[in-house]
RNA sequence: GCGUCCUUAGCUCAGUCGGAUAGAGCAAUGCCCUUCUAAGGCAUCGGUCAGAGGUUCGAAUCCUCUAGGGCGUACCA
């Protein structure tokens, strides 16, 4: 819609002209300022611009009126465009807010150890990449969602070393010698029960078998991860093993040419040109690779398999690996800005006001399956959805527990269930709902129309601007405005009823289609 | 120390390509069901947009400095 508005703006001055959402409706349904920036070239006022401005669009069938306000300049959309517009949406539901957008994109994201299950933290990150996702692919970009998993390196010798620790300590009653650093928690104790019975007492005291445990603890616990994030919605297409990676590393190592050295039996790579503080280690003394190898080699072959644009979702503790990832690529003879990271800040809990601490498992850390038994998944999305990831997060379990109106993910639901009880309480028939024009609505039924015809712009630029808290925001400005309508209007028996019906299933419409770009069900009723 | 993200109502957060009177929810105080789901609506209360300068017609938004906080600054992942 405001496309449409924009491009003829643009047709008709030859510059793109800035439109925003006035602050009150009774203005019009688009803006703009750009009388205020003209005055200074014109040498005129603005309202005198404005005023110039607004008289030569005289009789066009978009706009209603277009009017000139203390230097604004006002459009009104024409009922027979929205209404137009609004039928096209209705009979082609699956098409609303979509687009053609061209470019393929890799987006890997969630990643996180397969040694343990996911956390809290995992879970923002988790519900900002799918979302995005979402919305990418709505409009029409070739997205793969891709899982990178870290199955080499310490954490999985860690991982050996604790399952064994944990079976002869707890199941073998032995006195056993803790090291500084290990992993604990239900899942281990359920892991090394299974190892019991699948391979005997004895593979939990032969050192030797190590790292089968730990390959075979891996494969159990990615399973543990892959089902936690299944339950809210989150799914991937490819997962890439780390270990897998490394038969290529002499290839690749060459492929970096300069960007690597060799110094007292390390290799190191060049990065402290390149954003970073000074260069880094890639393959140890000893010969064993650093983090960093691994994703240098993921990240080689992420360009190789030639994806137009690339977007990871880290942690927020990473941010320091950006430089010397993005170095790495230029190395390898790549476009470092083809990459973009994303990350997601820290989330904390309360509960009443104070620091929750989840009990029930050992260990400090709060697991992603257990806010979501407490509180859903559904609530978890949209929470999780609604905040910007680039700011540090508090939330209070107690207060997404709520079924009610406080709870927004529930408030938009409601308004879905209200329409969608109302259409199947009308004696209308679907045909004659759908052939009712939209015209000659009042004031706040207009508003409302407008504002549930507004998805489209809000998932582009939510997707554009990797800001997806902008959806949530704008379901509830919407579901807030359906509710008071439902309130002032009584539908059924209305004589308008079948023109009032149709203006909701329009808001129905862009109510459920923005939840599931959420990864969130609307509910018929509730 | 350096890098980086941040600081908006009592609390949790939106609003930031500079635009009209800074917004929600929670908390607090009231009001509205003989009306399609009260899982709702309305009203009141609550702000020096951390502080100080600067840029300009116009700043929560851009720039500089200061204060406070998170994260990073590993041959850990």
């Amino acid at each position: 819609m405001k496309q449409r508005v924009s491009a003829l703006l643009r047709d008709k001055f030859n510059c793109d002209i800035i439109l925003e959402k006035p602050k009150d409706r009774s203005f019009g349904h688009f803006s703009t300022p750009i009388a205020f920036s003209l005055s200074k070239e014109l040498r005129k006022s603005p309202m005198i611009i404005a005023e110039e401005i607004a008289n030569s669009f005289e009789e066009h069938e978009m706009f209603g009126a277009v009017e000139s306000v203390k230097g604004y300049i006002n459009f009104r959309l024409s009922e027979a465009f929205l209404d137009e517009y609004a039928s096209w949406a209705l009979s082609n539901d699956k098409q609303f807010g979509s687009d053609d957008k061209k470019g393929t994109i890799l987006l890997e994201f969630v990643s996180a150890n397969p040694t343990g299950p996911l956390h809290i933290g995992h879970a923002r990150g988790a519900v900002y990449g799918d979302t995005l996702l979402r919305l990418g692919r709505h409009l029409g970009y070739d997205m793969t969602a891709e899982y990178y998993v870290n199955d080499a390196g310490n954490q999985i010798d860690l991982l050996g070393t604790s399952l064994q620790l944990e079976g002869r300590s707890s199941l073998l009653g032995e006195e056993v010698q803790w090291p500084e650093k290990y992993y604990r928690g239900e899942y281990l104790s359920d892991l090394a029960k299974e190892v019991q019975s699948q391979f005997g007492d004895d593979a939990l005291r032969d050192e030797s078998r190590q790292k089968e445990l730990a390959l075979w603890a891996k494969d159990k616990i990615l399973e543990l991860i892959v089902n936690d994030l299944k339950a809210i919605n989150v799914h991937f297409d490819t997962f890439v093993g780390e270990a897998s990676l490394y038969d290529e590393w002499d290839r690749v190592m060459a492929k970096m040419g300069d960007g690597v050295y060799v110094d007292e039996g390390k290799t190191l790579i060049r990065s402290s040109g390149l954003g970073d503080d000074h260069d880094r280690v890639v393959v140890r003394d000893d010969g064993r690779p650093t983090y960093l190898a691994g994703d240098i080699i993921y990240h080689n072959q992420k360009f190789e398999r030639g994806f137009q644009n690339y977007i990871n979702i880290w942690g927020a503790d990473h941010h320091g690996y950006i430089a010397r990832v993005k170095a790495a690529i230029s190395f390898l003879g790549y476009d470092p800005e083809k990459l973009e990271v994303q990350l997601s800040q820290m989330v904390s809990l309360l509960k009443d006001g104070e620091p929750y601490k989840m009990s029930k498992r050992a260990g400090t850390v709060i697991q992603m399956s257990d806010v979501v038994e407490e509180i859903g998944a559904d609530a978890l999305r949209f929470m999780f959805a609604s905040k910007k990831c680039d700011t540090a997060l508090e939330f209070d379990i107690e207060e997404l527990k709520r079924q009610d109106s406080s709870n927004p993910v529930y408030y938009v639901q409601y308004a879905h269930a209200r329409i969608q009880t109302l259409v199947a309480k009308s004696e209308m028939n679907l045909d004659d709902i759908m052939k009712s024009s939209l015209v000659g609505l009042s004031a706040d039924a207009d508003g409302l129309l407008f504002e549930a015809l507004l998805l489209p712009e809000i998932i582009e630029d939510a997707f554009e601007s990797r800001q997806v808290q902008k959806l949530p925001d704008y379901l509830k400005a919407l579901a807030a405005k359906l509710h008071k309508f439902y309130y002032d209007t009584r539908i059924i028996g209305h004589e308008d009823e079948a023109k009032l019906l149709k203006l909701l299933l329009v808001v129905a419409l862009s109510i459920k289609t923005g939840l599931s770009l959420l990864g969130i069900e609307a509910k018929d009723r509730m």
